[in-house]
DNA sequence: TAGCATAGAATGAACGTTCGATCTAGAATA
DNA sequence: TATTCTAGATCGAACGTTCATTCTATGCTA
């Protein structure tokens, strides 16, 4: 068992963590190079610096790689709204932060690993449940947000027009990370400031239970 | 060479057509519950009805397979945008197919095998190219309509305005496509709705020209 | 009978994983 | 302090499997 139990000493645990450090950071490399099923252990442990034997010492097998991938990338994510929520005027600071969430988001390189883990989601349930599981704590935290943005503009919404609102924002980042692939020409600068007027718009605008509830439309026919 | 020249008699061509058919949709199911490389060409040959050498009179490679499968793909979207752009009264057929393409994008199984294109953009060249070849396409079908739709209202923007909205307008789409399988609870009909009244919003609003060129804010830092 | 369609076995490379051998650093002992 | 002991760290070869691709043989059709 590799795993160490508690009577590990600091040390140990250090080294231990940074090895597996050193085996994320380099299977992150290889999935974004490779796709999760393109990558071997091979190269994965020789971008780690370390023998492909070596690497079952710290997980037991390939899907544990990527789980903990997942996991780890989902976890910064996770930390990163709950930052903004507990900033002090959440209002402007969420207006603010969204160019540099654009910005972020726009990065090719962490795009194609992130587009992998969705991509991935959608085949592997074990992946999925760790994407919804993360999904729901990012978006409560961006709800929660919303919610006093707009209570300092003096509107008390309910729930539902706050998740609706929240999805729309959450779509309009997470379509940009698509964009830049489909369409590397794009000013990433530039869009930074067309979502901060889009994040007013939306902070700005009536309750959405206003909009009408269904719609008789092309869709219905579908 | 399996690839049949000019002089393949009518029957024949038709016959080939059919099976390289039944490879594709076999091929396209494998990748998108295996994904790209997970998909093995055994597997794809099962599911088509055929033996695994045969596959090889009609495809040099699996990535000749993979580029079929995207280009098939792409096509059909580039088609979709040429038959909007042709539509009389432009303006409101786009409000109205709009919902249509929301339900449409939102749709799972099909969303996996986009997304895998997606990731698969980020690391192929060839494929790359492709995917952004049929992203002008469509780019420039929708920017087309667009102008005709806010022309109706009397407005004359110019193209780097066109081309701002039609990004924003294509994140929400593409973007709507990761949501449903980060959040699968998500109301596809609601969505559709109000990504109509956005749709209103965009093509009502004023010229973005007016919006400033460059911003003090944090991701000047970025 | 000529030529294409098809099947399925054969091939060699690459894969994930296992395993026994070696190394190393600190604890225990003398 | 010098020596031995030991457990985890590390290696790299080996295993069985699966992969993409090729090859050969057989059927079918015109």
């Amino acid at each position: 068992m590799p795993i160490h139990g508690d009577g590990c000493i600091p040390s140990e645990c250090k080294r231990a963590a940074t090895r597996r450090t050193q085996i994320l950071d380099a299977a992150a490399e290889c999935f974004r190079s490779y796709g999760f099923h393109g990558a071997s252990i091979a190269r994965i442990s020789q971008l780690a610096g370390m023998s492909t034997g070596h690497i079952y010492h710290y997980f037991e097998n390939k899907e544990a790689i990527i789980a903990a991938i997942v996991q780890r990338d989902l976890d910064h994510l996770v930390m990163m709204w709950a930052e903004l929520r507990a900033s002090c005027d959440v209002r402007e600071t969420m207006i603010a932060l969204s160019s540099k969430g654009v910005i972020e988001i726009m990065d090719t390189a962490a795009a194609g690993l992130k587009l992998e883990i969705v991509a991935e989601a959608t085949r592997n349930p074990e992946v999925a449940r760790t994407v919804r599981a993360a999904d729901c704590c990012c978006m409560a935290s961006l709800i929660q947000t919303l919610r006093i943005a707009r209570q300092a503009d003096g509107k008390h919404d309910d729930e539902t027009t706050l998740i609706e609102m929240t999805e729309v924002i959450a779509a309009i980042f997470e379509g940009l990370m698509v964009r830049t692939i489909r369409n590397p020409t794009l000013d990433h600068q530039r869009m930074a400031v067309i979502v901060q007027h889009v994040m007013r718009q939306i902070i700005a605008s009536p309750d959405w239970g206003a909009m009408p509830q269904d719609s008789h439309d092309m869709a219905a026919k579908a």
